[in-house]
DNA sequence: TACACGTGGTA
DNA sequence: TTACCAAGTGT
């Protein structure tokens, strides 16, 4: 049985929606995927035609896919089913190194329950995935996009996943200027109405592909679309400017000041950072806290130095590093130490939160830095940024 | 409900 | 360079 975690409630029925015209339904669901069988991508984690996907190839291509490009998961995706080939592998895995592989993907808490996700379907499922929408969503990690998607690609259960490509697909097809978020409970019960027993799998990739290869943000193609004649922002020609967004706010500026210390043989400070949050169990390297409003006078950061304020050398420039909900603005300080101050720090911060350690160059890689921390340490002139994966 | 949560590519 | 965007989830 499920241990502890409650069981996460469906979506509510949406808005009511003028029903879909059961022939119109099936005249585009059959254009479309006759289009996809014509135009279907191939992607490393999709099975050849006729074939069945592995669930759990098509759970770890789902969570590694969110929000993420698929240039960007692919390598990810191809070494991690190298690395860990069935669910059960993964979950017997070390966190710390299911963590240090996603370095670089971003959205570390993905990789956090990635991991949960594993054991509990090694542990309450005998190692098989749900094959149902229901016991998919009460996975970690899993919510209702990933849970529909799973349940139609890997089990050809007839429901619809609506991702931002269903969403853009769905809003140009009925012409919903409703801005989003708000215009998402219409566009979800639009979508559903194309639920359908047969191939559900493939037309939940073809709306996907649709929406990646030509109902595109911008510049649709919608001369080459399966549904030309048929989408009502297409007759408007208003699919440019669908789906409206609301205007985002303005993104403030943190600053930091962050320590590269060395050890002799450029051995890097580095510590753990706590569980939950940004960057959440990640590496980093010491620094300031991350403030907004003004930038760290040298002074003042000293006082946040390892090993107290002597022997650092502020390093010229600035790491800009852009959040989703902040831009990072981080001056560097550099210090290299000698065997005993070494020794010393260690001393200094036995047993403190994180676990600060000294890591060889050519450790890094298995540290696995996230991408920001990657660059302040390449701003300092150590190791820099591993080219492409770090295993 | 609104916000936190990464990163790299593109215009 | 700024701004937007990409197969969302958790709180």
């Amino acid at each position: 049985m499920p241990r502890g975690r409650p069981p996460k409630t469906r979506i509510a029925a949406g808005p009511a929606v003028p029903p879909i015209d059961p022939a119109r339904r099936d005249r585009l669901r059959m254009r479309l995927l006759h289009w996809y069988d014509h135009n279907r991508r191939v992607l490393p984690w999709r099975a050849a035609p006729g074939e069945t996907a592995d669930p759990y190839a098509v759970w770890l291509s789902e969570i590694m896919l969110q929000q993420t490009t698929v240039a960007a998961a692919g390598p990810y995706f191809r070494a991690f089913l190298d690395r860990w080939p069935r669910v059960t592998d993964l979950a017997a895995a070390p966190r710390e190194e299911v963590l240090a592989r996603w370095a670089g993907l971003g959205y570390y808490a993905r990789a956090r329950n990635l991991h949960a996700c594993a054991q509990a379907v090694a542990a309450d499922h005998g190692g098989r995935f749900p094959d149902t929408e229901a016991g998919l969503l009460d996975l970690p990690g899993v919510g209702p996009y990933t849970a529909a998607a799973v349940a139609a690609i890997a089990f050809d259960r007839p429901t619809v996943p609506v991702d931002g490509n269903v969403e853009r697909v769905t809003a140009r097809l009925y012409a919903v200027t409703t801005p989003l978020p708000d215009a998402k409970p219409e566009l979800r019960a639009r979508a559903a109405q194309f639920a359908h027993d047969y191939r559900p799998g493939d037309f939940a990739q073809a709306m996907m592909d649709l929406g990646a290869t030509l109902c595109t943000p911008r510049r649709p193609a919608c001369h080459r679309c399966p549904w030309t004649g048929e989408c009502a922002a297409e007759a408007r020609e208003i699919a440019d400017d669908l789906p409206a967004r609301l205007p985002k706010g303005e993104r403030p500026v943190r600053h930091a000041v962050a320590f590269v210390a060395l050890a002799p043989g450029d051995a890097l400070r580095i510590r753990t950072r706590p569980e939950g949050g940004l960057l959440g169990a990640m590496t980093e390297v010491p620094a300031t806290p991350w403030r907004e409003g003004a930038p760290w006078d040298e002074a003042e950061a000293l006082a946040h130095a390892p090993l107290g304020p002597t022997g650092w050398r502020m390093l010229p420039g600035t790491v800009v590093h852009v959040f989703t909900h902040f831009r990072l603005e981080a001056r560097v300080m550099l210090r290299r130490m000698t065997r005993a101050e070494a020794a010393a720090l260690d001393a200094a911060e036995a047993g403190e939160a994180g676990d600060p350690r000294w890591c060889k160059p050519e450790h890094l890689g298995v540290a696995g830095l996230p991408s920001v921390m990657a660059k302040l340490v390449e701003h300092a002139g150590v190791g820099g940024r591993q080219q492409g994966l770090p295993f």
